[in-house]
DNA sequence: TTCAATACTGACTGATTAGTCAGTATATAA
DNA sequence: TTATATACTGACTAATCAGTCAGTATTGAA
């Protein structure tokens, strides 16, 4: 791995965990046996260097769920949906630093006068609700999911999950007790039409 | 209203608004037109400020939502849910401050070391929770809600309702669009025991 | 071997930070 | 009026911060 790619990471976790203006340069640089100027080299600033933790964040969270959906074969929309639930709470226990850095609140502020944070935050999060979408479309089709709203239907959905991520995140509370509630409750979000 | 109170309603507007790390003293004691000393007279220093703070947001949301249950009367268990969700949703509108200081990351961190701080946050939850969680089982008590696990299912649709309330304050989707599903969802959750 | 581009560093700066302290106003009560 | 507690300030400090810059290694290709 390149000094570059090293200092994203130490970059991403420290972001993380501590925050963007609760962690200096120099943190950064020492959890990565550079000197600090060697990061300024490499990025323009600590905004940019931020934005380019987000980025990678981004295509890891991408990545990872183009990667899991490929490899396995749903047996209908329903299902479809229970296992991508599933997987974004598995994604998030075991890469908890992205999706910290996602939840602090930094980057939507950032977002208001960046363009490019901007584009990051929606195209996560766009990307993520298109494939809950498309569980609740192809439900539809194969009649395991009722005549939902696709679009809102997993919007919800999405929401009531990045809530359980939340908790799990924060300590608050256990995303494994909430877990098999939250498969109930989506289920009947499903199957019902009101 | 005193001085210190003054102080103190600046600080959870510039702690929500800015953070805790990006928020200086000097910030507040401008914005209250005090000097900094006088913050740390009235404040033994800055995570107590904070802390206080909290416990504002806390007394705020509580005192807030005691005494709007007690104006309305409920029809049904489910009638009391929804006017819950609603109310919740529109004090995260008029009161955002409270909402983002509660969603920030400091707290969560501060609360692994201190006492206090993790005191503030579980009774602001439990609280909430409780709330939904009456609602519930009012509603199978009348017979507006199917027999479902009440505090399970109260969390579920809390921590619902919180993603909501994150997208809202964070600008990631507008909260008016989502409520007419959020609220459909909600009731197809109680209404069928799966 | 030479040359040039890339990678990297130590030493520095000016600005900002939380917090202190000695002293000054102001209010209140005897 | 006087005494005492409370409220408040200006001036300060030591530490830390992001970012700069001149100069030094290291690499890889001709």
């Amino acid at each position: 791995m390149s000094k570059k790619d090293e200092i994203l990471n130490a970059a991403i976790i420290l972001f993380a965990e501590q925050g963007f203006n609760n962690t200096s340069i120099t943190e950064v640089a020492k959890a990565t046996k550079v000197s600090t100027a060697n990061i300024f080299y490499h990025f323009k600033n600590k905004e940019e260097l931020f934005l380019a933790a987000l980025e990678n964040v981004k295509d890891g969270i991408m990545s990872h769920f183009e990667e899991y959906l490929k490899s396995i074969e749903f047996e209908s929309g329903l299902q479809m949906m229970e296992e991508i639930i599933a997987y974004y709470l598995y994604l998030a226990g075991s890469m908890q630093q992205w999706f910290l850095l996602l939840h602090s609140h930094y980057p939507y502020r950032l977002a208001l006068v960046n363009e490019v944070c901007r584009d990051h935050l929606e195209k996560t999060y766009n990307s993520l609700v298109d494939i809950f979408e498309r569980a609740v479309v192809i439900g539809k089709e194969d009649g395991t999911i009722a005549d939902v709203d696709s679009r809102k239907t997993a919007l919800v959905i999405f929401s009531m999950v990045e809530g359980v991520v939340r908790f799990k995140i924060y300590n608050l509370y256990d995303s494994g007790v909430l877990f098999g509630e939250l498969i109930k409750c989506c289920n009947k979000i499903l199957k019902y039409k009101e």
